[in-house]
DNA sequence: TATGAATGAGACTTCATTCAT
DNA sequence: CATGAATGAAGTCTCATTCAT
């Protein structure tokens, strides 16, 4: 009775517990990005988040949990960006299309090494990227193929890898390397148009 | 600047030489590459390279400076291999030189991600990355500037920042992905060409 | 002596009327039966009687004074039944009064395991031993006392301690195994007449 | 490799070694003794034997370890001293038999408290009671059997299973109670003979 | 008064590192 | 030098208890 329960974050009941978990979710975000999965300590996660270690356990009951709950959120946010550039997809030229993935990746640009540490990193959370990054693929190739219905799945696919490699690169440029996103846009355009 | 930490690996100089060293720096790679930094043990890494643990410390004092050997090597080998281009950067079409970049990442797929956890990810390692990722990409400038006499210096550095991450989708490839890495070589192409 | 403790449940007097009260005691007698006193905690026994845990210590400001409460309450039961002996005890035979022992243990085994968690082996309430069991071993003389006029006060003290141990037994059979109870009153029968 | 092996405290190779585990071993029996399964502290055994917490989860990798190591420590001496009873037990009268079992048991009195926590009252280790406890039971059954050939098996497990508790009370005895163990041998042997 | 979120001491356990043999 | 036992700081997690609502 309660002990069978599959382990999930707590949802807050009070008011009081939306902030707290807002809180230690950012903590979170830091301490991973930071330090790694290993390296983060719950402890530090909840120093930084001003919240008691027994209340950080109240809302996720451990490390992974927490960790999951990071991706979750991460994944949501894409998702629904994502989301509004398919709905954009048809008809968009090459370059619309370019310049949607880019901008859509600095609007992410926030949640930078999250994605990079816990969807695409981590050994644990490895079965996990299948339902989550392979969630994100589907999504890019439904948009590849709505944009561009010359291609067929398998180039889609492919195109798909490439693509989200390439624009991820906007999340790990510096203030002062902006001008690399314009040289992504210009390399994506050339590879929707020729392939 | 860089150089000369405290603590060092014993006997550096003929670190090869000795088959120990070698057989730990690859049970260090394994379980690096498995694990990441923290999750890492040197108890693990002993085991696995048959030492017993007392000697592994004999050999690296700690863990950070046996990660960092094993970054040095990973650079050593780079920069012999980018060394390689270099001298036959010159006169190089801009296909073959796009060639040449995916080939050597290829072959250095065996490190994959070891680059990866050890020069990208570790907060304790991110100065050190200064030293040897700035190395690699001082080279790839080089290479660039040598091969495309055209490219001023700031171009030449904006190009490198894309065609090393550009180029580092390969080392994540699966097996059936292979065709993609001929997408990079294409993209990579155009990139030389047009600007 | 041994009363009147700093902290004591609230209104200990009417204990039994509160309904609360005797679901919080129905589960701790459950919950320290399964898992012991450490084992035993006060989340699980608040939720065990549907009590809010705030509510549970209002009751009983602590885990020990819970305890304590559940082996008052058990002294209370047990007393009662040895005085019901008691009051038959003179002109019992010996046969009679095995018999009469034995039942009243039998009739006890609901709390089975509560006494021994409680009163036998934790530590902490090992004083109180002195209070409680001391109590119990006090009557189980008496009782002896008026039924064999023979025994003096020595004498009677020794038996009692191998009586009640002895009848233990009883609690701990398995249906399967009822017909041993016969064996421990027909021991004591022989014990009762042969002294 | 290093996770899949069954989990069971590491045989010292170092003289030393030896000397620890029998400390800690010690210490542990003292602890558990006075504190419960639950109630006993890996910190406290630490202290108490004066190994560092470190060497003591070497030798004994979780709690469940190290109480089940001083189990079957248990079990090794009780069978040993049953193995001498039943080696004698071939004409051994009523009144031998007796006085053998008590004297068998006055001997594990240092031992005393463990059986009752470890191998009797603690919920975890129950299933190892089937295999400890009951090659107790059957040691005994084939000694009553011996002593007294005209039992058959059905009544030797009922009379096993009385002489056992019964045996068991001379462990609780104070020093001013020893006259006790005198009647709990005159109850055997006439439980013994009448039977 | 009832509720359950918050708190933090302390338990178990791991592992980098040291050091006696 | 090699070995592996010893050490203890630090991390994860639990739970008795308090307190704001």
């Amino acid at each position: 009775m309660s002990t069978a329960s599959p382990v999930t974050p707590l949802a807050p009941k009070r008011r009081r517990g939306h902030l707290r978990v807002a809180a230690i979710l950012e903590a979170a975000e830091q301490v991973f990005a930071e330090k790694g999965f290993e390296g983060a300590t719950m402890t530090e996660i909840a120093a930084r988040s001003k919240t008691a270690i027994g209340s950080l356990y109240r809302f996720f009951p451990n490390k992974e949990v927490l960790a999951e709950a990071l991706a979750a959120d991460y994944v949501e946010k894409v998702l629904e960006s994502l989301g509004a550039i398919a709905e954009k997809a048809r008809g968009m030229s090459a370059r619309q299309l370019a310049e949607a993935l880019v901008d859509y990746r600095m609007r992410m640009k926030e949640h930078r090494r999250v994605v990079f540490l816990l969807l695409e990193a981590r050994g644990g959370l490895r079965e996990k990227r299948g339902g989550l990054g392979g969630l994100l693929r589907a999504h890019l190739i439904s948009i590849l193929r709505t944009a561009l219905p010359h291609l067929d799945q398998a180039g889609a696919e492919r195109m798909a890898r490439l693509t989200e490699h390439l624009v991820r690169l906007v999340n790990e440029l510096s203030p002062g390397e902006q001008a690399v996103a314009d040289d992504v846009i210009d390399l994506l355009e050339f590879y929707f148009t020729k392939r």
